[in-house]
DNA sequence: TCTGGGGTCCTAGGACCC
DNA sequence: TCTGGGGTCCTAGGACCC
């Protein structure tokens, strides 16, 4: 059996532990866009994503906290290391959720329900927070089912009553239906997940396409052989900043510089992790909201600030015009296609100079003493002369250090 | 209603290669 | 000279999730 478990309104939810009054009142963590509103918030028709003003106007008693992200991710260590405790295998899926995989623990520790029950104890006496659990057969029967749960619950649904619980709510429950596709669905007279079952797979590939519509049939059909997978490498990292439409277009310096920012965070996030990447992403978001992304591939990984902050800037470069024709309101980066690894940049002085061929060798030496006995798997080398900057040198692709 | 910051996965077209 | 089919990689965009 598989548990979901859930952090209840988590960020609200941190804020009214650590400050006992905002306790049994409405609290909206964020500011311009709702992060997350506490349980009395909802009642009002708060919810997350929603801006700042309907917030405000469906709640005018409402607390309005800043985010201390450093209290959630502490928090959620926390709650992590006790569903680590509960069972090895584990899937976080994101701050505040992850699935376990109960069922060997039966014999040693004792029903899924049991120990459903015992961690929301563990969540709540340790940490001081409210915590949903879902259990089921399946990873998305036991999400759904916590989120039926809330708040503060927990609830299983046996194997021999899934149709029952599943098949009458509403397709917005299946998991990748958002407000785009919902309305598809309706359209095609499809509005619980009971009715789209009924449907024939083919005739869903039309309306959602090929790889949803098989996805969401699936799980209609209470299908969902998805194992809980220990240890997700993440995929890509990012860093974006709002600009907010009211003001003056921003400055080339200042975009600059807001990209630069960017790219110091996103390395560092890299290195700290040991992972290297190649793909830049560029995101740009205009005055109209619209949306636009720019990329480009290095033809070798890295986590080098410098690198990532050319690649930058060129792009930014390239389309300089369409941001100042259209209005920048976001600007963000991604880089992905991430390995791995480390990269670290080296100066090299060489003296006197050299030829190339001998500044390669010395180059060589160089790094051979830096790295030791690490394995090496690639040195790209740019070389700068009588200090004019230098085109890249042709990449001699991998060269044997020992 | 007026929109944050962090992610995931899928689609589709074009370039290029065999 | 013209042409086929299959595969991979890259770019851009879109939908969705928390």
């Amino acid at each position: 059996m598989i548990l979901h478990a859930d952090l209840d309104s988590f960020f609200a939810s941190v804020e009214q532990r650590d400050d006992p009054q905002l306790r049994g009142r409405p609290v909206i963590v964020g500011g311009g866009v709702v992060l997350a509103a506490s349980y009395e918030a909802k009642a009002y028709g708060v919810k997350s994503a929603m801006g700042g003003r309907q917030a405000a106007r469906l709640c005018p008693d409402a607390i309005v906290v800043p985010p201390r992200f450093s209290a959630y991710v502490e928090a959620s260590k926390q709650v992590f290391e006790i569903f680590d405790d509960t069972t090895p295998l584990v899937e976080g899926i994101s701050i505040d959720e992850a699935f376990l995989d109960v069922t060997g623990l039966r014999r040693l520790v004792g029903e899924p329900e049991d120990i459903g029950a015992s961690l929301r104890t563990r969540v709540r006496e340790e940490v001081g927070l409210p915590i949903s659990v879902g259990i089921a057969r399946t990873k998305y029967l036991a999400k759904v089912a916590s989120a039926v749960s809330k708040p503060d619950g927990l609830l299983q649904v046996p194997p021999d009553s899934e149709e029952q619980f599943l098949h009458p709510l509403p397709v917005e429950r299946l998991w990748g239906v958002g407000a785009i596709t919902a309305a598809k669905l309706h359209a095609e007279g499809i509005r619980t997940i009971g009715e789209l079952a009924g449907r024939e797979e083919r005739e869903l590939h039309s309306t959602v396409g090929k790889a949803a519509g098989r996805h969401l049939w699936a799980l209609a059909n209470l299908l969902d052989p998805r194992p809980v997978e220990v240890g997700r490498r993440r995929r890509s990292i990012g860093s974006q900043s709002a600009m907010g439409r009211a003001g003056r277009p921003k400055s080339r310096e200042e975009l600059d510089a807001l990209l630069a920012a960017l790219v110091d965070r996103v390395a560092r996030r890299l290195r700290a992790g040991e992972r290297i990447g190649q793909t830049f992403t560029l995101r740009l978001r205009f005055d109209d909201f619209s949306r636009a992304t720019r990329s480009a591939t290095l033809r070798h990984s890295t986590a080098t600030t410098a690198t990532w902050l050319e690649t930058g800037r060129r792009l930014l470069a390239d389309n300089w015009e369409l941001i100042e024709e259209r209005g920048c309101t976001l600007l963000g980066i991604t880089i992905s296609g991430l390995t791995d690894g480390r990269s670290q940049q080296l100066e090299l002085p060489l003296w006197p100079d050299v030829a190339h061929e001998t500044g390669l060798d010395a180059a060589l030496d160089r790094v051979r003493d830096r790295f030791g006995s690490t394995s090496v798997t690639r040195a790209v080398l740019v070389g700068r002369h009588a200090g004019m900057e230098m085109p890249t040198l042709p990449d001699p692709g991998p060269v044997a250090l020992r």
